[in-house]
DNA sequence: TCAAAAGTGTTTACCATACACCCATGT
DNA sequence: ACATGGGTGTATGGTAAACACTTTTGA
């Protein structure tokens, strides 16, 4: 930095991979259906071009609103992809994010005049335009790494929710079993988890206790030197 | 994507966090000191503009040669930066990495005629320009939880080390000490290591076995679902 | 009363920890 | 012979892993 320079200048994008689980299923991820070339009519991850004086987190929170009506979601950088021919367009680089939504809570767009929005289960995608799939690819393989060591699977769950279902979430995201008494044992043993003193309701068997992930003792116990890591 | 759009671009640059490691000290940072506006006269990091149609690495390499003369190193991608202000010419993205080289083998260009470029020991920065003071930040939190996790430790050492060597740096990087025995244990035990069957020459003192990573036995033992971990 | 999931205890094997002494070499 | 770092063994405690049955509830 600090040379004059006058070449063109690269064309700066966001995409965001959205992740999404609802309690039987499999993980999901939004995807939106081009209307416009390049790609046209194919499906692709959310985003688009990064306007003057926006940063980059912004920019990919607007794209997600305008695109799938999805707010107030997490929301992470993922990596950089600067590979020349990756748009035939020109010069772009796109700077990922990967989020996670829980499928109780949020809503999207079921269609809008523009775009087509709507999840796929991740084990029967589309294929996707420009080098989406080596994002997607890319998003998978960090969340898998991340949601071991660091509490972010609880964003995919709701608010309350059964230690079943988190596991259940554990188990599909790292397409892993877990001993059921081994993984309560652990969970409960980190005591980053609130007892809620309530149970589920409308389940044809025995109700299961709530519980809620408690932000403020996690980070207490982070001060004292403690590691997540499931 | 696929609006049409005409505002104007971000300029896009690269910026390079280089580490590097010798026996008896702490970690360096290689910083560059710029000679034009803005910010002329002050430390930043090695990075530059990214040129039409070169990739992201590719720039980095690049710039790290012509302001360096460091060649041949690892180096993985960190983080996009965009706040809408951090350069005072206007919108600018960078795209930041971390390298790890080790000083037994690189030599740095001393000085050139354009910049200046020195090592800092991590311990006693100068200021640097832009938001680099975040950038590294970022880098050495990443370096550190990256360094437990998968075997990178290795590029801030020669090729051929000792275990003692290893455990000061894990010990340097980490800001933790390590019981002697138990850190030889662990890592023998991993099945990593190569034992080179010779000793360390011109110590005034009993020589120590040399060893070195054996990146393919790494990769067997990884499929075999290992987890490295330190 | 049956189906469906919730919930719980114990044993075992391994690994992390903590700790102190002898060994080889060059000066 | 001494100074310097190299190199090793063991006892202990805690935690991960493996495993099967009882409880609650609604239909």
């Amino acid at each position: 930095m600090g040379h004059t320079y006058d070449y063109p200048r690269p064309a700066v994008t966001v995409d965001c991979v959205v992740f999404g689980f609802e309690q039987t299923d499999c993980l999901q991820v939004l995807l939106i259906q081009r209307q416009l070339p390049p790609f046209a009519g194919q499906w692709a991850l959310p985003g688009g071009f990064v306007r003057p004086d926006e940063a980059l987190e912004q920019a990919a929170r607007r794209e997600l609103k305008e695109e799938t009506n999805v707010t107030d979601l997490f929301l992470e950088q993922l990596k950089a992809y600067g590979q020349p021919h990756r748009d035939p367009r020109g010069h772009t680089i796109t700077v990922a994010f990967y989020a996670l939504v829980n499928l109780w809570d949020h809503t999207i767009k079921a269609a809008t005049d523009a775009k087509q929005a709507r999840w796929w289960p991740m084990h029967n995608l589309p294929n996707l335009a420009f080098d989406h799939e080596v994002i997607l690819q890319d998003a998978i393989s960090t969340l898998r790494t991340t949601i071991r060591h660091s509490p972010i699977g609880f964003e995919l769950l709701p608010t309350k929710f059964t230690l079943t279902q988190l596991q259940r979430l554990y188990e599909i995201v790292l397409d892993q079993p877990f001993d059921k008494r081994n993984f309560r044992k652990k969970l409960l043993k980190l005591d980053i988890l609130k007892d809620l003193n309530e149970k589920e309701t409308n389940v044809a068997h025995r109700a299961a206790q709530l519980y809620q992930f408690d932000q403020s003792k996690y980070k207490d116990r982070q001060k004292t030197g403690f590691n997540f890591d499931l």
